[in-house]
RNA sequence: GGCGGGGUAGCCAAGUGGUAAGGUCGCGGUCUGCAAAACCGCUAUUCGCGGGUUCGAUUCCCGCCCCCGCCUCCA
């Protein structure tokens, strides 16, 4: 089956095909954060989407390049720096860097870019485009000093979001300054300097000021990618005003088509509310680890709903992540020993198909993928228990899993080495069971335990593992 | 008001015009000295509600209800 995305430009699933199917490379822009403050796990269930895109992008042979910008000048950020009295760089240098940490605790493959919206480039590049939009008509600089796009001379302005322009209504959550606009929805391409911003701004043809938001994106992804890209992600949230913008702003300097296949994460619901900064509903990654939580079981826990489909975070959500990837651990525990015991019984036909990517061609439909992954573990199991899986079939599904977590990356990272505490205990143990002292060998499973180890008994004597989010 | 996305078991969730994957939780069983893990069984005669089409609908059509979001700088 071949790759299928649900675009949000159609609003339809379409076949993908990328502009230069030959290369097999494809370009990919994300929506990066503003860094203002720490980005809550919201945040990053869209970058885990995104994450699990590439990845299977790069499953199914291709190439791609990825850039993911980061707005480090905006009114929030200007904001914070004011606050804080200390400069923007270094007031934004903070979050990026959190940022950083956060992604790899997700793991969450790095971008190839991440190109920084106050860098002189890219302003140079914005100014380069915003010069362009005004020859051509479709921007003009208002009597505040402002320059504006002018959307009535942009025709398909509204199509991505399936607006009808007449039928805007003010939220009043963004004040405008509705009379120096030609139109309403007018956006700011740059703008003007104010006393605000203090000693923050840029030279402009048009005076001193900074860009808009919506210019940052169309300027990055002109330059570094191209002028037509291929995938182009973001929030549902984004849709309208910012990738509106940025189509109207790219396709007017262009002419051609900025963006094949749209793709829209929806939100992360905490308690059924829409998580927001704005709100004050959010967690950051540091408050789940704090709980306990570990970055693959978050990861997975952000991972596990369709994209499209709202994600409830929930504590039971957590509890949920974190069992069943042990169950994925145990069950890999089990395979390695099969595979190295080396016996042969030869008799078990249970083979890795192919399901679990088929599934995730059908727009990453990773619900479906991990019913395959389960059911998979169940099989497997079951033969493991007869004892009827020989090595070279085990090997096969170790591969298999390879690969599957070459997608998912939840595989445990290091082996927790066992304390000398521990070591002793365990020792200490093997002995009272051999003389079959059972109160004092569960005396020593308690103590182990409390020690955050799990005790089990086999026919090739116990075994310890860590217990969930010690590790 | 306009435009989206959702409503499937306690919770999360896939899915199809032919009678409901998977995860998690709970209960019972096998195994165990007891556990744990694993496996087996049970847990939705039913897929928000009401109509319609059909031999048959959760799946298609119509109407309605509820939740979440967007409607000018939120992923």
């Amino acid at each position: 089956m071949a790759l299928h995305f649900f675009n949000s430009y159609s609003r339809e699933i379409e076949e993908f095909q990328p502009r230069d199917p030959a290369q097999r490379k494809i370009s990919i822009y994300t929506c990066g954060p503003t860094v203002y403050s720490r980005a809550h796990i919201g945040n990053f269930r869209a970058y885990i989407f995104e994450d699990l895109l590439q990845r299977h992008l790069e499953l199914r042979g291709y190439k791609v390049h990825r850039v993911m910008n980061i707005t480090d000048v905006d009114d929030k950020t200007i904001r914070g720096t004011r606050e804080a009295k200390i400069p923007l760089s270094k007031f934004t240098a903070q979050f990026k860097e959190a940022f950083f940490e956060d992604i790899e605790t997700l793991r969450i493959k790095r971008a190839d870019d991440f190109p920084a919206a106050t860098d002189q480039r890219y302003i140079d590049k914005m100014i380069e485009m915003i010069a362009a939009l005004i020859s051509r008509g479709l921007a003009y600089q208002a009597d505040d000093k402002s320059v504006y796009f002018r959307i009535n001379k942009f025709p398909d302005y509204g199509k991505l979001a399936h607006f009808d322009l007449t039928q805007l209504q003010s939220t009043g959550r963004v004040k405008h300054d509705e009379y120096d606009k030609e139109h309403i929805g007018d956006f700011a391409l740059w703008k003007a300097w104010d006393e605000e911003d203090g000693d923050i701004g840029w030279e402009s043809p048009w005076g001193r000021g900074r860009p808009g938001w919506h210019i940052e994106c169309s300027a990055m992804s002109t330059a570094l990618l191209s002028d037509q890209i291929d995938i182009h992600c973001g929030g549902v949230d984004n849709i309208f005003p910012h990738h509106e913008a940025e189509i109207a702003q790219s396709e007017g300097v262009t002419g051609k088509k900025f963006v094949r296949y749209w793709l829209h994460c929806a939100h992360l619901l905490v308690d059924g509310q829409k998580m927001s900064k704005s709100l004050g509903n959010f967690y950051t990654l540091p408050n789940l680890l704090e709980k306990g939580y570990t970055g693959r079981e978050i990861r997975y826990a952000l991972m596990r709903v369709h994209y499209r489909a709202p994600l409830n975070f929930t504590w039971e959500g957590m509890e949920e992540a974190r069992q069943a990837l042990a169950r994925i651990n145990e069950w890999l525990v089990r395979l390695r020993e099969a595979a190295a015991k080396n016996i042969d019984k030869g008799k078990n036909k249970t083979q890795p198909g192919s399901l679990f990517e088929e599934a995730l061609d059908d727009d990453l439909n990773i619900s479906a993928a991990l019913g395959f992954l389960f059911e998979s573990i169940r099989e497997t199991n079951r033969t493991m228990d007869r004892n009827k899986l020989d090595a070279s079939s085990a090997r096969a599904w170790l591969n298999w899993w390879e690969r599957v977590n070459n997608v998912l990356d939840l595989e445990t990272e290091n082996e927790v080495v066992l304390s000398a505490e521990v070591a002793q205990l365990a020792k200490d143990r093997e002995n009272a069971r051999r003389e079959k002292n059972w109160k004092q060998s569960d005396e020593l499973r308690d103590r182990i335990s409390a020690l955050g180890w799990e005790v089990r008994d086999t026919n090739d004597g116990q075994k310890l593992t860590p217990r969930m989010g010690s590790g």
